[in-house]
DNA sequence: GCAGAGATTGACCGATCGGTCAAATAGCCT
DNA sequence: AGGCTATTTGACCGATCGGTCAATCTCTGC
């Protein structure tokens, strides 16, 4: 009977942990809903330390949320390069559908609290990158149904992904059926739609 | 010379001003976000005058978010109470979308934060509507396909409605173009599914 | 004029917020 | 042992939170 069994779970560094818990905390109860106090007491730890790993409250949302958004800039950037084809299409639906999965906590953050945390650096980052993917889409053809279509293929997705978590159960674990159903229905819904990127 | 113009807007009651922007902030900024101050300034009231006309913080959030869900209970009770075909599906696509249309701000508000407000009465009587929309919807034929598409055609069509508002900037006016196009986009996600209800 | 109900307000309350700071503790190198 | 840095913590700060309360103001009916 060990007391402090790994688990498996994260016993990593400090700010690692906290990270990880304030991730939990601000896509489950948000940004503004989520005091230094409560992570601290689920860490473990004083207020204090808390802020010792982090300069501030924003600079530990800021950690939290910027692994994700430069997978989104990455993701984005290898689409915007590629020339507008169905396979470039096709590549950037299934890696989009991969960010969705690996980073689902820290996309519901943002796009939850997207417009309450503009003057966030990293937040008005996010933001920008999804206004420029929205731009992108509606770009050429700019009819109301092709934007709808986007809009529901990609933030059904991105919300079905993490709403999800709070209304059906246990269900929709990162497995690859899921991965693999999500891509054939967010490229069917766009199937109507010309690449015009 | 009357010095208060009724300007088109709302020179109603004031607990109906105070409720309208109550919705405005806790749609945008978040109910945790939102403090009675702030709604008393953009009224023009005091933080007093506010809880004058509603007990307190929690009593607005409900009188906000009551009519839409009394509501969307409506909707889901007449679809619950047809039998599986076709045309009872057709309805409710139409009555969901017609609701959303109707509420965006009021959906957005309980979407978002269903999870950090579940022990407010409405938002629980929110939850648990949706909680058995999902149940219904992945009853008899629970593949996981199924349940994604109709997580991605509903919630995908809430969530484009209410966070399109943020990044997409004026469009998605309340027409009826949009509601067609609304209709025809859910329509097709759930043609492939069975009416299992 | 005046009484009384409805509406509005500022003063005030305890609690909590994010954040600062100095003191204490723990771990490591020599 | 001593010195040094990294870490942790409680005490404390001003500001703001939701909420209470009594005093005012406004308007109506008589």
């Amino acid at each position: 009977m060990s007391s402090d069994a790994p688990s498996g779970s994260s016993r990593a560094r400090p700010s690692d942990e906290l990270r990880s818990i304030a991730l939990d905390q601000f896509s489950s109860v948000g940004y503004a809903g989520t005091s230094l106090q409560q992570i601290a007491d689920v860490a473990g730890y004083s207020k204090s330390s808390v802020l010792y790993h982090f300069a501030s409250k924003e600079a530990l949302l800021d950690a939290v949320l910027t692994p994700a958004i430069d997978e989104l800039q990455r993701v984005m950037a290898i689409w915007l390069s590629a020339r507008p084809s169905e396979q470039s299409r096709a590549a950037f639906v299934e890696s989009f559908v991969g960010f969705l999965l690996r980073y689902r906590l820290e996309v519901h953050t943002f796009i939850n609290q997207g417009a309450a945390l503009e003057d966030v650096p990293v937040v008005a980052r996010a933001n920008a990158l999804i206004a420029r993917l929205s731009d992108a889409v509606s770009a050429a053809d700019s009819s109301l149904e092709t934007k709808l279509r986007f809009g529901i293929a990609l933030g059904g997705a991105a919300y079905t992904l993490t709403a999800g978590l709070t209304y059906a159960d246990s269900a929709l674990q990162p497995d690859d059926e899921l991965r693999e159903a999500l891509i054939r229905i967010v490229s069917e819904l766009l199937s109507t739609v010309p690449p015009t990127r």
